[in-house]
DNA sequence: CACATGCTTCGATTAGGATCGAAGTATGAA
DNA sequence: TTCATACTTCGATCCTAATCGAAGCATGTG
């Protein structure tokens, strides 16, 4: 009667401590080696390891050993769907701080979230593109999908659907926002935008950071770009 | 100067093997008395009683009286959310792991997840509902709406929408389905719309099940509603 | 008023696991 | 080859928390 590994295994791994913050600190998309995650964690190396194993047996992380460095991140997006599930929760309850600050307003802005845009922009991104019918719901994965006219918008912008549709990855995810408890636009798509963002220098990632940097023409060129109203 | 939302507290509160039965066991939206609890969880009663305090100091849990009963439920949305996704997530893992053929019929074909219809029914609705556009995107909470159309659609069927809109929790939201791997209807909405196929005789409730029986009329009067195609 | 039922609190026991340092292994650099 | 870096495994320690039974409290019923 009992379907897969359990629900309680997996919480508990994510109930600890160390693996939290070891989990938070990947949900930036980028992948980290084992001594960034014990820093991270505020563990030694040792307990570390003995942590990334059991997230690997448990099926939440993957590995890519590069020369003599391990790289860890998030296996997927169910992991992190967990995850953000778990952080508007604790939001909601107002146990929440997150750990880089939410209070921060450069972070409140714009930030990577994943491998997407989160933050006051991607929200307006994401009505935009719904106010002008170029996203529907599907029961497929993810969810949503592009309308014709969405379609027809994203080509003229220069993504390339052909091979975001080929990919196993949802193209299209509303992934809530954990500041401000609303949807932005998440899966293949959203982070073909951010990527495109920053090939037309609108937008420029901080190093080490999740924070998105828009510049003043970019700005004005995205406003223009996903109109509200 | 806490960092402590501790997304790592929330999951080992449901991390724990009995604190996991017990929530599952309230995912069917029914309240339960703590002896009831205790049973679900396979623990002794003290046992069960000092889990059940941790879940509401956590903020998973409500709490009723009612005579010399207490009954628990599941304290929101947010809270199933988690536990969806967690499910969601176990599901992919045993997925892997295990290709143990197709679970009980019954069971995909229509059961109740909370306190919505799944199964292959669910996302036919699903399906049809937004094929016809009565369905779009939103930022806001539960990230779908109700199109005029869509909200026209549920007015015929004796939906009180007014009330819905009232209440704390989202309207529509897209629930995945673990047996197939595609969203269907969750929120207000989707709880609306079981309750009035159970009102009109279509759907009845097996007891202690999550199995949901649709009568042959019932059957036919859900494929006029919702075509397909 | 008793008396039963439902649940909570207390105290003691026990098991699991989180942690660290030291030693071992693998991979790249010199 | 030799050394250094990156990580894992091992062994020991320590501490949290899960558990149960018994006693205490609350709320109904007779």
């Amino acid at each position: 009667m009992k379907e897969g590994p359990d629900i309680a295994q997996l919480a508990a791994l994510i109930g600890d401590p160390a693996r939290a913050n070891m989990l938070t600190a990947l949900m930036s998309g980028k992948a980290l080696t084992a001594s960034e995650l014990a820093q991270e964690a505020g563990v030694g190396l040792s307990t570390a390891s003995s942590h990334l194993s059991k997230l690997q047996d448990g099926g939440l992380l993957a590995q890519a050993k590069q020369g003599r460095h391990r790289y860890f991140s998030l296996s997927g997006p169910d992991v992190s769907a967990v995850l953000e599930a778990l952080m508007g929760l604790a939001a909601n309850q107002g146990h929440l701080r997150t750990r880089t600050g939410p209070k921060d307003p450069a972070l409140r802005a714009a930030r990577v979230c994943y491998d997407h845009l989160a933050g006051d922009l991607a929200v307006r991104i994401f009505d935009s593109l719904t106010e002008r019918g170029f996203l529907t719901a599907q029961s497929g994965p993810g969810g949503l999908a592009l309308t014709a006219a969405g379609k027809a918008f994203m080509s003229e912008f220069e993504i390339d659907l052909a091979s975001l549709s080929k990919a196993r990855r949802p193209m299209c995810r509303a992934c809530l926002d954990w500041s401000e408890r609303r949807n932005h636009l998440a899966g293949g798509i959203g982070a073909a935008l951010l990527s495109r963002f920053q090939d037309l220098g609108w937008a420029r990632r901080e190093k080490d950071s999740r924070i998105i940097h828009i510049s003043p023409t970019g700005r004005q060129k995205l406003l223009e770009l996903f109109p509200l109203g």
